[in-house]
RNA sequence: GGUGCCAUAGCUCAGUAGGUAGAGCAACGGACUGAAAAUCCGUGUGUCCUUGGUUCGAUUCCGAGUGGCACCA
């Protein structure tokens, strides 16, 4: 595999990568790896900004539509699942198209992530539930007992984190900073990385046409029957849970458009901070396919060299 | 037309017994290892509507104007 490249195409939510990406694979004879943690559902297709059909049958795409929203499903998973899925297209093809925004989920593939345990669910409804009772200054206490390394240094504000490295002491009766060696691993692939992205305020514009688009599309009905899956991770997304408000009658229609808009905002931002640290990222506006074509051509030939 | 109330950050609003002001949300920046479209952290960006008066000093008190809202005609 030593002449084979992953080329990825990421930027934040509504910056256009769907349509380069099938732009730059068509020119390449090549398929589509999706990198977007929510497009994996096939249930969530007009809340996600799914590929049309059209685009769907103009390349092949991998990851897209594979799960159902009450599929357990993981990084980790997912980086064993696209390597596999790599080594199977680099018999065929020389270069492929990596493509999505979920930022976690293309540093899997590129650097790989260490080797934890999946977690527990009923370890972790347990710990939610003493999240729950007693703080999350009682969970920071017993973190600093069962694994005071990683104690210093996580986000102590943060229970998502708190609560992870709680379940991974308990689980394995080992420290989480212990199995958290954060190793970066060598691929047998040339990685390309180039960030789609647009001025702040186009982008926002591009943000807020597209949810008016996906409200007219019918993404209120989509909500509506997954009204019952709301309690899925799946359903914790940008777009379902705003509407699911309003179908509570907490807020009105208006309100929930607006807060959607404001959420997808926040999105692409937070989308940025991780990309920005990214310094082999090469960025393009959009609409220059040549200036990024030409930059992906001489990148291979070097890598080729 | 009359009377009353209101006018402070992008928005909703607090406040200053006269010494140029602060919350939430937004916005902006950051973190990120099996929840990642998730979760969390940091930062105040301002003709205090205009104008005259009183005062050493007015966003604050008084008068007028303008705009908004309510009630009465």
């Amino acid at each position: 595999m030593k002449d084979k490249s992953l080329i990825i195409i990421t930027g934040p939510t509504a910056a256009g990568k769907t349509a380069f990406s099938i732009r730059l694979a068509r020119h390449f004879g090549t398929e589509i790896i999706s990198a977007d943690s929510r497009q994996f559902y096939r249930e969530m297709r007009i809340g996600t900004a799914f590929p049309t059909p059209e685009e769907l049958s103009a390349v092949r795409h991998h990851f897209v539509g594979n799960l159902s929203v009450e599929d357990e499903y993981n990084v980790a998973t997912y980086e064993v699942e696209v390597l596999e899925k790599l080594d199977n297209l680099f018999g065929k093809h020389d270069v492929v198209v990596m493509c999505g925004g979920s930022g976690l989920y293309i540093d899997a593939v590129c650097r790989g992530i260490d080797d934890l345990p999946d977690h527990d669910p009923s370890l972790r409804e347990t710990l939610k539930e003493e999240l729950a009772e007693k703080g999350l200054e009682a969970m920071v206490a017993k973190l600093d007992i069962l694994d005071p390394e990683y104690a210093e240094i996580v986000d102590r504000k943060n229970p998502n984190r708190v609560l992870r490295a709680l379940e991974v002491c308990m689980q394995t009766g080992m420290t989480y900073s212990s199995l958290r060696k954060n190793v970066s691993r060598q691929r047998p692939f040339h990685i390309i990385r180039l960030g789609l992205n647009l001025p702040r305020e186009e982008l926002f514009r591009r943000i807020e046409a597209r949810v008016d688009m996906m409200m007219a599309g019918g993404l209120l009905d989509e909500a509506r029957a997954l009204l019952p899956f709301r309690h899925l991770n799946a359903l914790n997304t940008v777009g379902y849970k705003e509407l699911f408000a309003f179908l509570d009658g907490k807020i009105s229609l208006e309100q929930a458009i607006a807060d959607i808009k404001t959420s997808t905002r926040r999105y692409a931002r937070r989308q940025l901070t991780w990309f920005r640290r990214d310094k082999d990222m090469a960025w393009f506006s959009p609409d220059d396919f040549e200036g990024a074509l030409e930059y992906v051509e001489s990148a291979l030939q070097q890598k080729r060299n």
